[in-house]
DNA sequence: CGCTCATTTGAGGAACTTCAAGGTCAGTGG
DNA sequence: CCACTGACCTTGAAGTTCCTCAAATGAGCG
Protein backbone atom coordinates (compact mmCIF):
# COMPACT_ATOMS: atom_id res chain seq x y z
CA UNK A 1 0.00 0.00 0.00
CA UNK A 2 1.22 3.60 -1.06
CA UNK A 3 1.42 6.36 1.45
CA UNK A 4 3.39 4.44 4.46
CA UNK A 5 5.91 6.54 5.89
CA UNK A 6 5.49 10.20 6.21
CA UNK A 7 8.15 12.40 4.70
CA UNK A 8 8.80 15.95 5.32
CA UNK A 9 10.40 18.43 4.10
CA UNK A 10 11.72 22.36 3.93
CA UNK A 11 10.54 22.59 0.84
CA UNK A 12 7.75 20.61 0.99
CA UNK A 13 7.01 23.16 3.84
CA UNK A 14 7.56 26.33 2.44
CA UNK A 15 4.95 25.20 -0.92
CA UNK A 16 2.39 24.11 1.72
CA UNK A 17 1.81 26.95 3.47
CA UNK A 18 1.72 29.09 0.40
CA UNK A 19 -1.23 26.67 -0.93
CA UNK A 20 -3.02 26.13 1.96
CA UNK A 21 -2.86 30.00 2.85
CA UNK A 22 -3.91 31.14 -0.51
CA UNK A 23 -6.83 28.27 -1.09
CA UNK A 24 -8.34 29.71 2.38
CA UNK A 25 -7.98 33.15 1.15
CA UNK A 26 -11.17 33.42 -0.52
CA UNK A 27 -13.00 30.88 1.82
CA UNK A 28 -11.97 32.83 5.20
CA UNK A 29 -13.12 35.94 3.44
CA UNK A 30 -16.40 34.18 2.31
CA UNK A 31 -17.11 33.64 6.33
CA UNK A 32 -17.49 36.96 7.28
CA UNK A 33 -14.31 36.67 9.50
CA UNK A 34 -11.82 39.27 9.54
CA UNK A 35 -8.44 37.11 8.55
CA UNK A 36 -5.15 39.11 9.35
CA UNK A 37 -2.66 37.17 6.60
CA UNK A 38 0.50 37.20 7.94
CA UNK A 39 -0.79 36.41 11.23
CA UNK A 40 -2.14 32.84 9.78
CA UNK A 41 0.69 33.05 7.26
CA UNK A 42 3.29 32.89 10.30
CA UNK A 43 1.15 30.69 12.53
CA UNK A 44 0.57 28.26 9.68
CA UNK A 45 4.36 28.00 8.48
CA UNK A 46 4.88 26.40 12.11
CA UNK A 47 3.05 23.54 11.38
CA UNK A 48 4.81 20.33 10.32
CA UNK A 49 3.85 19.18 6.32
CA UNK A 50 4.22 16.10 4.48
CA UNK A 51 3.34 14.97 1.15
CA UNK A 52 2.42 12.00 -0.36
CA UNK A 53 1.58 10.32 -3.64
CA UNK A 54 -1.29 8.60 -4.34
CA UNK A 55 -2.67 6.00 -7.50
CA UNK A 56 -6.44 6.17 -8.15
CA UNK A 57 -8.74 4.18 -6.02
CA UNK A 58 -6.34 4.00 -3.05
CA UNK A 59 -7.17 4.68 0.09
CA UNK A 60 -5.66 7.64 1.61
CA UNK A 61 -7.46 7.39 5.12
CA UNK A 62 -9.98 4.49 6.71
CA UNK A 63 -13.38 5.19 7.89
CA UNK A 64 -13.73 4.64 11.29
CA UNK A 65 -10.04 5.50 11.73
CA UNK A 66 -8.56 8.11 13.82
CA UNK A 67 -8.24 11.70 11.83
CA UNK A 68 -4.72 12.74 13.21
CA UNK A 69 -4.16 14.44 10.11
CA UNK A 70 -6.22 16.60 7.75
CA UNK A 71 -5.41 17.13 3.98
CA UNK A 72 -4.65 19.25 1.61
CA UNK A 73 -5.13 18.44 -2.29
CA UNK A 74 -2.27 19.41 -4.45
CA UNK A 75 -2.99 17.49 -7.27
CA UNK A 76 -5.40 15.20 -8.57
CA UNK A 77 -8.98 14.47 -7.23
CA UNK A 78 -9.77 13.09 -3.85
CA UNK A 79 -13.45 11.89 -2.80
CA UNK A 80 -14.85 10.85 0.70
CA UNK A 81 -16.84 7.92 0.63
CA UNK A 82 -19.57 6.35 2.76
CA UNK A 83 -19.54 2.36 1.69
CA UNK A 84 -22.72 0.22 2.65
CA UNK A 85 -22.49 -3.29 3.83
CA UNK A 86 -24.38 -4.64 0.51
CA UNK A 87 -21.76 -3.37 -1.47
CA UNK A 88 -23.34 0.15 -2.06
CA UNK A 89 -21.09 3.18 -1.93
CA UNK A 90 -22.23 6.90 -1.93
CA UNK A 91 -19.70 9.47 -2.40
CA UNK A 92 -20.11 12.54 -0.13
CA UNK A 93 -18.04 14.67 -1.71
CA UNK A 94 -15.09 15.63 -4.01
CA UNK A 95 -11.82 17.59 -3.52
CA UNK A 96 -9.93 19.43 -5.87
CA UNK A 97 -6.12 20.62 -5.83
CA UNK A 98 -6.40 23.41 -2.61
CA UNK A 99 -9.21 21.78 -1.27
CA UNK A 100 -9.09 20.88 2.36
CA UNK A 101 -10.07 17.57 3.49
CA UNK A 102 -11.14 15.68 6.95
CA UNK A 103 -11.29 18.88 9.01
CA UNK A 104 -15.07 17.90 9.83
CA UNK A 105 -14.91 14.30 11.61
CA UNK A 106 -12.10 13.86 14.44
CA UNK A 107 -12.55 10.46 14.13
CA UNK A 108 -13.38 9.55 10.28
CA UNK A 109 -16.70 9.40 9.33
CA UNK A 110 -15.91 8.87 5.86
CA UNK A 111 -13.36 6.74 4.10
CA UNK A 112 -10.74 9.32 2.19
CA UNK A 113 -9.76 7.89 -1.26
CA UNK A 114 -7.88 8.83 -4.44
CA UNK A 115 -10.75 9.21 -7.28
CA UNK A 116 -7.28 9.93 -9.76
CA UNK A 117 -3.73 9.97 -9.24
CA UNK A 118 -3.18 12.46 -6.44
CA UNK A 119 -0.77 14.55 -4.59
CA UNK A 120 -2.08 15.47 -1.22
CA UNK A 121 -0.24 17.10 1.29
CA UNK A 122 -1.00 16.64 5.21
CA UNK A 123 -1.40 18.70 8.77
CA UNK A 124 -1.40 17.05 12.01
CA UNK A 125 -4.64 17.83 13.54
CA UNK A 126 -3.32 18.93 17.40
CA UNK A 127 -1.26 21.35 16.01
CA UNK A 128 -3.28 22.75 14.28
CA UNK A 129 -6.34 23.08 17.15
CA UNK A 130 -3.68 23.94 19.37
CA UNK A 131 -2.89 27.01 17.00
CA UNK A 132 -6.00 27.85 16.62
CA UNK A 133 -6.59 28.22 20.22
CA UNK A 134 -4.04 30.73 20.53
CA UNK A 135 -4.67 32.15 17.42
CA UNK A 136 -7.82 33.41 16.36
CA UNK A 137 -6.97 34.21 12.52
CA UNK A 138 -6.07 30.82 12.01
CA UNK A 139 -9.19 29.80 14.22
CA UNK A 140 -11.10 31.62 12.08
CA UNK A 141 -9.17 29.94 8.75
CA UNK A 142 -10.58 26.63 9.93
CA UNK A 143 -14.13 28.74 10.51
CA UNK A 144 -13.69 29.56 7.16
CA UNK A 145 -13.44 26.15 5.77
CA UNK A 146 -15.83 24.76 7.83
CA UNK A 147 -18.73 27.30 6.71
CA UNK A 148 -17.69 26.90 2.60
CA UNK A 149 -17.51 23.22 3.01
CA UNK A 150 -21.60 23.37 4.62
CA UNK A 151 -22.68 25.70 2.08
CA UNK A 152 -21.52 23.07 -0.66
CA UNK A 153 -23.15 20.03 1.58
CA UNK A 154 -26.30 21.74 1.63
CA UNK A 155 -26.18 22.64 -2.33
CA UNK A 156 -25.50 19.25 -2.55
CA UNK A 157 -28.34 18.14 -0.61
CA UNK A 158 -30.52 20.39 -2.61
CA UNK A 159 -29.29 18.80 -5.87
CA UNK A 160 -30.10 15.14 -4.78
CA UNK A 161 -33.62 16.20 -4.15
CA UNK A 162 -33.77 17.49 -8.10
CA UNK A 163 -34.75 14.77 -10.98
CA UNK A 164 -31.60 13.18 -12.67
CA UNK A 165 -31.29 15.32 -15.75
CA UNK A 166 -31.10 18.53 -13.52
CA UNK A 167 -29.13 16.61 -11.35
CA UNK A 168 -26.58 15.73 -13.77
CA UNK A 169 -26.36 19.62 -15.06
CA UNK A 170 -26.08 20.67 -11.70
CA UNK A 171 -23.41 19.36 -11.49
CA UNK A 172 -21.11 19.83 -14.89
CA UNK A 173 -21.82 23.09 -13.72
CA UNK A 174 -20.49 23.15 -10.31
CA UNK A 175 -17.64 21.35 -11.57
CA UNK A 176 -16.88 23.67 -14.01
CA UNK A 177 -17.36 26.24 -11.72
CA UNK A 178 -14.92 24.71 -9.43
CA UNK A 179 -12.25 24.15 -12.06
CA UNK A 180 -12.72 27.21 -13.43
CA UNK A 181 -13.48 26.44 -16.93
CA UNK A 182 -17.48 27.56 -17.43
CA UNK A 183 -17.50 26.90 -21.49
CA UNK A 184 -15.48 23.51 -21.23
CA UNK A 185 -15.91 20.97 -18.42
CA UNK A 186 -13.22 17.96 -17.69
CA UNK A 187 -14.23 15.47 -15.91
CA UNK A 188 -11.80 14.39 -13.39
CA UNK A 189 -13.25 11.12 -12.04
CA UNK A 190 -15.11 8.43 -13.58
CA UNK A 191 -18.78 8.05 -14.68
CA UNK A 192 -18.98 4.97 -11.36
CA UNK A 193 -17.49 7.89 -8.74
CA UNK A 194 -19.86 10.60 -10.34
CA UNK A 195 -23.07 8.43 -10.64
CA UNK A 196 -22.25 7.18 -6.78
CA UNK A 197 -22.04 11.31 -6.01
CA UNK A 198 -25.53 11.62 -7.59
CA UNK A 199 -27.14 8.71 -6.55
CA UNK A 200 -28.00 6.90 -9.74
CA UNK A 201 -26.49 4.34 -12.08
CA UNK A 202 -23.75 4.56 -14.19
CA UNK A 203 -26.19 4.19 -16.96
CA UNK A 204 -28.15 6.59 -15.88
CA UNK A 205 -25.44 8.93 -16.02
CA UNK A 206 -24.16 7.78 -19.39
CA UNK A 207 -27.60 8.26 -20.78
CA UNK A 208 -28.32 11.87 -19.45
CA UNK A 209 -25.24 13.32 -20.54
CA UNK A 210 -25.85 11.89 -23.78
CA UNK A 211 -29.52 13.59 -24.02
CA UNK A 212 -27.70 16.77 -23.50
CA UNK A 213 -25.17 15.64 -26.23
CA UNK A 214 -28.37 15.23 -28.90
CA UNK A 215 -30.04 18.53 -28.05
CA UNK A 216 -26.31 20.46 -28.41
CA UNK A 217 -26.08 21.62 -25.05
CA UNK A 218 -23.16 19.40 -24.46
CA UNK A 219 -20.15 18.20 -27.26
CA UNK A 220 -17.19 15.69 -26.67
CA UNK A 221 -13.98 17.02 -26.78
CA UNK A 222 -11.40 13.89 -26.76
CA UNK A 223 -12.42 11.52 -23.85
CA UNK A 224 -13.56 12.98 -20.75
CA UNK A 225 -14.14 16.47 -21.75
CA UNK A 226 -17.34 18.27 -22.39
CA UNK A 227 -18.08 21.49 -24.29
CA UNK A 228 -21.14 23.14 -22.95
CA UNK A 229 -23.48 25.50 -23.47
CA UNK A 230 -23.58 27.09 -19.94
CA UNK A 231 -26.63 29.18 -20.48
CA UNK A 232 -28.56 26.35 -21.80
CA UNK A 233 -27.07 23.81 -19.43
CA UNK A 234 -27.82 26.59 -16.48
CA UNK A 235 -31.99 26.51 -17.61
CA UNK A 236 -31.48 22.83 -17.58
CA UNK A 237 -31.39 22.94 -13.85
CA UNK A 238 -34.14 25.38 -13.01
CA UNK A 239 -36.74 23.81 -16.19
CA UNK B 1 -46.62 40.55 9.73
CA UNK B 2 -45.24 39.08 12.86
CA UNK B 3 -41.77 39.53 13.80
CA UNK B 4 -41.37 43.01 13.45
CA UNK B 5 -40.15 44.78 16.28
CA UNK B 6 -37.63 42.99 18.09
CA UNK B 7 -37.39 43.24 22.10
CA UNK B 8 -34.80 42.29 24.18
CA UNK B 9 -34.76 41.78 28.14
CA UNK B 10 -32.89 41.10 31.12
CA UNK B 11 -34.58 38.06 31.49
CA UNK B 12 -34.39 36.86 27.49
CA UNK B 13 -30.77 37.23 27.78
CA UNK B 14 -29.98 35.40 30.90
CA UNK B 15 -32.07 32.22 29.45
CA UNK B 16 -30.56 32.61 26.08
CA UNK B 17 -26.81 32.92 27.10
CA UNK B 18 -27.60 29.33 29.43
CA UNK B 19 -29.33 27.93 26.52
CA UNK B 20 -26.85 28.83 24.20
CA UNK B 21 -24.17 27.72 25.86
CA UNK B 22 -25.72 24.26 26.77
CA UNK B 23 -26.28 24.10 23.06
CA UNK B 24 -23.25 24.24 22.33
CA UNK B 25 -21.20 22.34 24.79
CA UNK B 26 -21.31 19.09 23.53
CA UNK B 27 -20.81 20.46 19.75
CA UNK B 28 -17.72 22.49 20.59
CA UNK B 29 -16.21 19.32 22.52
CA UNK B 30 -16.92 17.68 19.13
CA UNK B 31 -15.14 19.30 16.88
CA UNK B 32 -11.72 18.40 18.92
CA UNK B 33 -11.93 22.06 20.25
CA UNK B 34 -10.46 22.69 23.88
CA UNK B 35 -13.55 25.56 24.62
CA UNK B 36 -13.00 27.07 27.79
CA UNK B 37 -16.50 27.04 29.33
CA UNK B 38 -16.20 30.04 31.53
CA UNK B 39 -14.82 32.15 28.84
CA UNK B 40 -17.20 31.52 26.74
CA UNK B 41 -20.10 31.93 28.88
CA UNK B 42 -18.67 35.03 30.44
CA UNK B 43 -18.12 36.32 26.16
CA UNK B 44 -21.90 35.03 25.56
CA UNK B 45 -23.44 37.48 27.80
CA UNK B 46 -21.82 40.29 26.89
CA UNK B 47 -23.84 39.91 23.08
CA UNK B 48 -27.74 41.51 22.91
CA UNK B 49 -30.28 38.57 22.38
CA UNK B 50 -33.72 39.51 21.47
CA UNK B 51 -36.71 37.25 21.37
CA UNK B 52 -39.62 36.53 19.01
CA UNK B 53 -42.39 34.34 18.25
CA UNK B 54 -43.49 32.88 15.01
CA UNK B 55 -46.83 31.45 13.57
CA UNK B 56 -46.25 28.05 11.71
CA UNK B 57 -45.33 28.89 7.91
CA UNK B 58 -43.66 32.06 8.78
CA UNK B 59 -41.01 33.28 6.79
CA UNK B 60 -37.95 34.46 9.78
CA UNK B 61 -35.53 35.87 7.25
CA UNK B 62 -35.94 35.71 3.49
CA UNK B 63 -33.82 34.10 0.50
CA UNK B 64 -31.07 36.88 -0.71
CA UNK B 65 -31.41 39.28 2.06
CA UNK B 66 -28.18 40.44 4.55
CA UNK B 67 -28.04 37.62 7.17
CA UNK B 68 -27.25 40.54 10.00
CA UNK B 69 -28.33 38.41 12.50
CA UNK B 70 -28.17 34.94 13.66
CA UNK B 71 -31.05 32.96 15.53
CA UNK B 72 -31.27 30.43 17.89
CA UNK B 73 -34.18 28.02 18.52
CA UNK B 74 -35.81 27.88 21.42
CA UNK B 75 -38.95 26.45 21.29
CA UNK B 76 -40.75 24.76 18.01
CA UNK B 77 -39.28 23.46 14.55
CA UNK B 78 -37.40 26.25 12.15
CA UNK B 79 -36.41 25.00 8.49
CA UNK B 80 -34.76 26.50 6.08
CA UNK B 81 -35.75 26.15 2.14
CA UNK B 82 -35.22 26.65 -1.06
CA UNK B 83 -37.62 28.09 -3.63
CA UNK B 84 -37.65 26.78 -6.49
CA UNK B 85 -39.16 29.51 -9.53
CA UNK B 86 -41.75 26.53 -10.74
CA UNK B 87 -43.32 26.25 -7.17
CA UNK B 88 -40.90 23.36 -6.54
CA UNK B 89 -39.21 23.73 -2.56
CA UNK B 90 -36.48 21.64 -1.01
CA UNK B 91 -36.32 21.96 3.00
CA UNK B 92 -32.39 21.79 3.39
CA UNK B 93 -32.08 21.02 6.89
CA UNK B 94 -34.88 21.14 10.05
CA UNK B 95 -33.67 23.18 13.71
CA UNK B 96 -34.68 21.73 16.75
CA UNK B 97 -34.80 23.59 20.44
CA UNK B 98 -30.69 24.61 21.23
CA UNK B 99 -29.76 24.49 17.14
CA UNK B 100 -28.07 27.72 15.66
CA UNK B 101 -29.64 28.60 11.99
CA UNK B 102 -28.15 31.06 9.93
CA UNK B 103 -24.38 30.87 10.53
CA UNK B 104 -23.20 29.56 7.31
CA UNK B 105 -24.76 32.22 5.18
CA UNK B 106 -23.38 36.13 5.48
CA UNK B 107 -26.34 36.89 2.69
CA UNK B 108 -28.49 33.72 3.11
CA UNK B 109 -28.67 31.62 0.77
CA UNK B 110 -32.16 30.10 1.94
CA UNK B 111 -34.59 31.29 3.28
CA UNK B 112 -35.76 30.29 7.28
CA UNK B 113 -38.99 29.81 7.98
CA UNK B 114 -41.02 28.25 11.22
CA UNK B 115 -41.93 24.89 10.33
CA UNK B 116 -44.82 24.52 13.42
CA UNK B 117 -45.02 27.55 16.08
CA UNK B 118 -41.50 28.59 17.45
CA UNK B 119 -39.78 30.88 19.39
CA UNK B 120 -36.39 32.35 17.99
CA UNK B 121 -33.70 34.15 20.11
CA UNK B 122 -31.13 36.29 17.52
CA UNK B 123 -27.64 37.43 18.14
CA UNK B 124 -26.17 40.25 16.07
CA UNK B 125 -23.79 38.31 13.89
CA UNK B 126 -21.01 41.20 13.57
CA UNK B 127 -21.42 41.28 17.70
CA UNK B 128 -20.09 37.50 17.26
CA UNK B 129 -17.15 37.75 14.49
CA UNK B 130 -15.87 40.88 16.31
CA UNK B 131 -15.83 38.44 19.82
CA UNK B 132 -14.57 35.56 17.78
CA UNK B 133 -11.76 37.53 16.88
CA UNK B 134 -10.46 38.32 20.26
CA UNK B 135 -11.39 35.26 21.63
CA UNK B 136 -10.56 32.00 20.41
CA UNK B 137 -13.02 30.15 22.72
CA UNK B 138 -16.21 31.71 20.63
CA UNK B 139 -14.05 31.34 17.70
CA UNK B 140 -14.05 27.46 18.75
CA UNK B 141 -17.48 27.28 19.84
CA UNK B 142 -18.22 28.51 15.95
CA UNK B 143 -16.23 26.42 14.43
CA UNK B 144 -17.71 23.28 16.37
CA UNK B 145 -21.38 24.93 15.60
CA UNK B 146 -20.23 24.84 11.67
CA UNK B 147 -18.71 21.69 12.02
CA UNK B 148 -21.82 20.09 13.46
CA UNK B 149 -24.24 21.32 11.16
CA UNK B 150 -21.66 19.79 8.59
CA UNK B 151 -21.40 16.63 9.73
CA UNK B 152 -25.28 16.57 9.41
CA UNK B 153 -25.82 17.75 5.87
CA UNK B 154 -23.20 14.65 4.54
CA UNK B 155 -25.63 12.34 6.29
CA UNK B 156 -28.33 13.91 4.67
CA UNK B 157 -26.67 14.07 1.73
CA UNK B 158 -26.08 10.18 1.96
CA UNK B 159 -29.91 9.79 3.09
CA UNK B 160 -30.70 11.11 -0.16
CA UNK B 161 -29.08 9.05 -2.07
CA UNK B 162 -30.96 6.18 -0.69
CA UNK B 163 -34.12 4.25 -2.13
CA UNK B 164 -37.24 5.81 -0.12
CA UNK B 165 -37.83 3.10 2.22
CA UNK B 166 -34.51 3.28 4.18
CA UNK B 167 -34.86 7.01 3.20
CA UNK B 168 -37.84 7.66 6.05
CA UNK B 169 -36.47 4.89 8.00
CA UNK B 170 -33.42 6.91 8.41
CA UNK B 171 -34.81 10.32 8.64
CA UNK B 172 -36.96 9.10 11.67
CA UNK B 173 -34.21 7.35 13.19
CA UNK B 174 -32.33 10.52 12.92
CA UNK B 175 -34.93 12.79 14.39
CA UNK B 176 -35.79 10.62 16.96
CA UNK B 177 -32.02 10.56 18.57
CA UNK B 178 -32.63 14.83 17.74
CA UNK B 179 -35.16 14.63 20.12
CA UNK B 180 -33.85 12.57 22.45
CA UNK B 181 -36.22 9.79 22.12
CA UNK B 182 -35.36 6.46 20.23
CA UNK B 183 -38.82 4.76 21.09
CA UNK B 184 -41.32 7.44 19.97
CA UNK B 185 -40.84 9.63 17.56
CA UNK B 186 -42.69 12.72 17.40
CA UNK B 187 -43.56 14.34 13.74
CA UNK B 188 -42.79 18.08 14.91
CA UNK B 189 -43.56 18.78 11.47
CA UNK B 190 -46.20 18.51 8.90
CA UNK B 191 -45.45 15.47 6.60
CA UNK B 192 -45.55 18.13 3.46
CA UNK B 193 -42.11 19.40 5.18
CA UNK B 194 -40.50 16.02 5.69
CA UNK B 195 -41.59 15.00 2.28
CA UNK B 196 -40.25 18.32 1.05
CA UNK B 197 -36.88 17.32 2.93
CA UNK B 198 -36.41 14.08 1.61
CA UNK B 199 -37.20 14.87 -1.64
CA UNK B 200 -40.30 12.64 -2.36
CA UNK B 201 -44.28 13.36 -2.36
CA UNK B 202 -46.00 13.48 0.65
CA UNK B 203 -48.09 10.30 -1.21
CA UNK B 204 -44.99 8.70 -0.90
CA UNK B 205 -43.96 10.04 2.80
CA UNK B 206 -47.23 8.39 3.61
CA UNK B 207 -46.98 4.94 2.13
CA UNK B 208 -43.67 4.32 3.86
CA UNK B 209 -44.92 4.98 6.92
CA UNK B 210 -48.30 2.77 6.46
CA UNK B 211 -45.84 0.33 5.14
CA UNK B 212 -43.45 0.20 7.89
CA UNK B 213 -46.95 0.20 10.15
CA UNK B 214 -47.71 -3.40 8.69
CA UNK B 215 -45.32 -4.79 9.12
CA UNK B 216 -45.36 -4.04 12.95
CA UNK B 217 -41.94 -1.69 12.81
CA UNK B 218 -44.15 1.61 13.71
CA UNK B 219 -47.40 1.71 15.26
CA UNK B 220 -49.32 5.38 15.86
CA UNK B 221 -49.90 6.77 18.97
CA UNK B 222 -52.43 9.78 18.71
CA UNK B 223 -51.64 12.20 15.50
CA UNK B 224 -48.09 12.87 14.74
CA UNK B 225 -46.59 10.41 16.91
CA UNK B 226 -44.62 7.30 16.14
CA UNK B 227 -43.84 3.98 18.71
CA UNK B 228 -41.06 2.66 16.82
CA UNK B 229 -38.98 -0.56 17.24
CA UNK B 230 -35.78 1.41 17.11
CA UNK B 231 -33.59 -2.04 16.22
CA UNK B 232 -35.73 -3.17 13.00
CA UNK B 233 -35.91 0.30 12.11
CA UNK B 234 -32.36 0.62 11.69
CA UNK B 235 -32.49 -2.63 10.03
CA UNK B 236 -34.34 -1.19 7.60
CA UNK B 237 -31.91 1.59 6.50
CA UNK B 238 -28.74 -0.80 6.02
CA UNK B 239 -31.09 -3.85 4.34
C1' DC C 1 -2.98 -7.39 -31.79
C1' DG C 2 -5.07 -8.99 -27.61
C1' DC C 3 -6.16 -7.83 -23.20
C1' DT C 4 -8.69 -5.18 -19.64
C1' DC C 5 -11.44 -1.67 -17.95
C1' DA C 6 -14.72 2.15 -18.79
C1' DT C 7 -18.53 3.72 -21.24
C1' DT C 8 -22.66 3.17 -24.13
C1' DT C 9 -27.08 1.13 -25.68
C1' DG C 10 -31.35 -1.71 -25.51
C1' DA C 11 -35.30 -4.10 -23.46
C1' DG C 12 -38.10 -5.13 -19.59
C1' DG C 13 -39.53 -4.44 -14.86
C1' DA C 14 -39.70 -2.04 -10.40
C1' DA C 15 -40.09 2.28 -8.00
C1' DC C 16 -41.84 6.59 -7.68
C1' DT C 17 -44.97 10.26 -9.25
C1' DT C 18 -49.32 12.10 -10.82
C1' DC C 19 -54.06 12.69 -10.66
C1' DA C 20 -58.26 12.09 -8.36
C1' DA C 21 -61.01 10.96 -4.23
C1' DG C 22 -61.98 9.97 0.31
C1' DG C 23 -60.99 10.29 5.26
C1' DT C 24 -59.56 12.35 9.83
C1' DC C 25 -59.09 15.78 13.14
C1' DA C 26 -59.32 20.37 15.62
C1' DG C 27 -61.47 24.47 15.73
C1' DT C 28 -65.86 27.34 15.06
C1' DG C 29 -70.35 28.86 15.05
C1' DG C 30 -75.19 27.60 15.24
C1' DC D 1 -74.13 19.08 21.19
C1' DC D 2 -73.64 18.83 16.42
C1' DA D 3 -72.80 20.13 11.84
C1' DC D 4 -69.40 22.78 9.13
C1' DT D 5 -64.95 24.10 7.64
C1' DG D 6 -60.17 24.00 6.39
C1' DA D 7 -55.79 21.81 6.82
C1' DC D 8 -53.68 17.64 6.68
C1' DC D 9 -53.21 12.83 5.80
C1' DT D 10 -54.38 8.44 3.28
C1' DT D 11 -55.56 5.42 -0.59
C1' DG D 12 -56.19 3.73 -5.44
C1' DA D 13 -55.17 3.56 -10.37
C1' DA D 14 -52.56 5.05 -14.24
C1' DG D 15 -48.35 7.00 -16.11
C1' DT D 16 -43.36 8.20 -16.08
C1' DT D 17 -38.79 7.78 -14.52
C1' DC D 18 -35.21 5.19 -13.25
C1' DC D 19 -33.07 0.74 -12.38
C1' DT D 20 -31.65 -4.00 -13.67
C1' DC D 21 -29.71 -7.17 -16.58
C1' DA D 22 -27.39 -8.27 -20.77
C1' DA D 23 -24.51 -7.24 -24.42
C1' DA D 24 -21.86 -4.21 -27.58
C1' DT D 25 -18.58 -0.62 -28.37
C1' DG D 26 -14.57 2.18 -27.40
C1' DA D 27 -10.02 3.54 -25.11
C1' DG D 28 -5.64 2.59 -23.09
C1' DC D 29 -1.65 -0.41 -22.71
C1' DG D 30 1.89 -4.14 -23.03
Amino acid sequence: VQGVGLRSSKVALAQSTNQVFDAINNIGSASGQVVDHRTVKKALSSLHFGTIRYRQNHVIACEGEAADYIFVVARGVVRTCKNFERGGRSVVAFYLPGDIVGWSEQNHSLSVEAASDAVVRFVKRSALTSLAVRDSGVSGLLLGIATSQLRRAQEHAVRMSMRTKPRVASFLIDLGRRSGTANSVKLLMSHQDIADHLGLRRETLSRRITQLQRVGIVSRSGTRTLIVDYERLLRQVNP
